[in-house]
RNA sequence: GCGCCCGUAGCUCAGAUGGACAGAGCAGGGGACUUCUAAUCCUCAGGUCGCAGGUUCGAUUCCUGCCGGGCGCGCCA
């Protein structure tokens, strides 16, 4: 049921190279508004505004400046159009075929189709760095996801953050940041003292305490470490190998599903070294702590959180928030000039703190910027799975993962927006994983691929795109997949500025869409001849489009599928209500 | 009580900076396999964009108030 692959994943997007993309029509576009405007005497408009309009009809490209304009020229909307229409017409620009004004005041571009084949020749030319951008150029950027404590195996729904973390991560490099992808290990603290003591229970075989972790990977941990060290290991040496080898099991996790992370920061590093002591004094020294009932608090509201916060317990211990602190200040001195952390919504009260905080010590504001996103919720035979590392009945995403295969788990988690409580059923996900959207993508990929092959079989070979006359595509499936072509490297900039990658889940999508219809309604090797190499290059152009896209999504371009009839038959699971 | 997120087609969800008749997938009806792999395509049907006001030439989008759901308001993480 999974794609024939070279089980390479796609080359990470950090190696796509640096292009200088050809002026895009867009910014040419832009350009002749504005000088139309100026020509006609009409006030500054501001940014150009170019947007792809719904219909086709309103044309290649639709502004509404003449909308924007109407107020401050003190002039009727379409008047205003008229004026700037007329000298944008003047103004002998490429490809410019007509611009109407329609409804309130639109100026509607249309554009000949050659426009659209500058667009196939300038994704050839720039390949996997077509759709690049250099927004975030010179930004060395920390983003730190997933860190999920060390007390157990990753939960099904940390998947959403694995998958979105790095998606994002990929999404930025494509804007020109260089991105640190860090894991922060909570390698000390409350909760390791409980699973201190549970995993010592399980060693021992006594009973559990009060408010353990009742998880059977426990009992599976304790009998793994007693077969390897016997059975007289002390408490702390006993947590010491239950950690390592629960980060071990993370990070396996972690690399099936393919994600790597540069660095895994210890908690614990952080109060050996002094840094938390250090942060205090530095604190301290500025005059933003004070006592309070035996504790100590940072003036957190100055900096506009809602309240003062604790950083000193009255036991003498720091709290989560001191630590944390003492975490970010060292991301500063390892040289980011931006730090982002992906966290579940459930810990959104802490963000005003953190940033307070971050204020406090650094005086940088909005820092560090947080991405919430809502928790996913697991459904398994119609019925909710309440998650609880706790009381153990928790689904990881081992599970998930010898169920579907690691794309399948990816687009699925990089489906929705982040603002959406997601809904993960596993009935649903497992069952029907063929009809998962990935599938659909990948079958694009694997066709076009497979046109290759066929095409090399048969002796045909691509001839180099500047010996190829392109006026021959004009067919609607040519054009639309152009079109959306022409619109990647803005959907990119858009998915990276929103921190959104669900946007280039469902441009590549759609995308696999149109070339589904043109695969369906277009030859490509027995068209006539003189469409064979242009149609040849439209598949090459489309295939450099579904490589990239679902190499940021971190999902594999497979260059062949599992035949339909190859595929065993699924069985429908049998569901356990509430199991 | 206060704060954040959500409420769009039967279901799951898209719909930046307000724009032209609201989109997709799944499910449902009807078609297309001597195929560059039908994991596909074509087509039909389906929506008071939670409700009520307000701002605007124009509101699913912005503002206010309700209603419904999730989460958070610790010297826990």
């Amino acid at each position: 049921m999974t794609p024939v692959t070279s089980d390479v994943r796609p080359a990470a997007a950090e190696s796509r190279q640096r292009v200088t993309r050809p002026p895009v029509i867009r910014d040419v576009l832009a350009a002749a508004l504005r000088a139309a405007v100026t020509a006609a005497g009409l006030p500054d408009p501001g940014p150009i505004v170019l947007e792809v309009p719904r219909q086709r009809e309103h044309g290649d490209w639709s502004t509404n400046v003449a909308l924007q304009l109407a107020k401050p020229a003190g002039r009727p909307p379409r008047a205003v159009a008229e004026a700037i229409r007329d000298f944008l017409l003047g103004a002998d620009l490429a490809h410019l075929s007509a611009v109407d004004i329609a409804g309130p005041g639109f100026l509607n571009i249309t554009l000949a189709p050659s426009w659209l084949h500058e667009v196939l020749r300038a994704v050839v030319a720039a390949g996997a760095g077509y759709g690049s951008g250099q927004a975030l150029a010179g930004q060395k950027i920390n983003l730190e996801f997933v860190s999920a404590n060390p007390t157990g195996p990753l939960h099904a729904g940390g998947g959403r953050w694995i998958a979105t973390g790095d998606a994002i991560a990929n999404l930025l490099v494509t804007q020109g940041a260089e991105v640190h992808r860090e894991y922060y290990l909570n390698d000390t603290g409350n909760q390791l003292v409980t699973l201190r003591e549970s995993l010592a229970a399980r060693y021992h075989g006594r009973d559990l305490p009060e408010d353990g972790y009742r998880g059977a990977y426990l009992g599976d941990l304790a009998v793994a470490i007693r077969e390897e060290h016997g059975g007289d290991l002390d408490d702390d040496e006993l947590l010491e190998l239950g950690v390592a080898r629960i980060v071990a099991g993370i990070r396996d996790d972690l690399a099936r599903v393919g994600v790597t992370f540069d660095t895994w920061f210890s908690e614990r590093v952080l109060h050996e070294r002094g840094d938390v002591a250090a942060v205090l004094a530095v604190l301290r020294d500025r005059g933003l702590t004070y006592e309070r009932d035996g504790a100590e608090w940072l003036r957190t509201e100055d900096f506009g959180d809602t309240r003062d916060r604790v950083l000193v317990r009255g036991d003498g211990t720091t709290t989560y928030l001191c630590n944390d602190l003492a975490y970010h200040r060292d991301k500063y001195e390892r040289g980011f000039t931006h730090l982002i952390n992906i966290w579940g919504s459930d810990h959104h009260g802490q963000v005003k703190s953190l940033q307070a905080g971050v204020e406090a010590l650094t005086g940088r504001t909005g820092e560090p910027e947080i991405i919430l996103g809502q928790l996913v919720k697991l459904i398994r035979g119609g019925v909710e799975i309440k998650l609880s590392k706790r009381a153990g009945n928790i689904v990881t995403l081992a599970d998930i993962l010898d169920e579907v295969d690691a794309d399948v788990a990816r687009m699925t988690f990089l489906l929705q927006s982040l603002d959406t409580k997601q809904t993960f059923d596993l009935d649903v996900v497992t069952a029907q994983s063929m009809e998962n959207p990935v599938y659909y993508v990948q079958m694009a990929h694997a066709r076009i691929a497979s046109i290759g092959r066929r095409a090399a079989g048969a002796g045909i070979v691509r001839v180099p795109l500047d010996d190829v006359d392109l006026a021959s595509l004009t067919h609607e499936r040519e054009t639309d997949l152009l079109r959306r072509l022409a619109v990647y490297p803005d959907v990119l900039a858009e998915a990276a500025a929103a921190r959104a990658p669900h946007k280039l889940t469902h441009w590549v999508h759609d995308f696999a869409g149109a070339f589904h219809g043109f695969y369906g309604a277009c030859r490509v090797l027995d068209a006539e001849p003189a469409l064979v190499q242009p149609r040849l290059w439209l598949a090459e152009a489309c295939r450099i489009g579904f490589a990239d896209a679902l190499a940021i999504l971190g999902v594999h371009a497979p260059d062949e599928m599992a035949r339909v009839d190859d595929l065993p038959e699924s069985e429908p699971p049998v569901s356990e209500p509430g199991a």
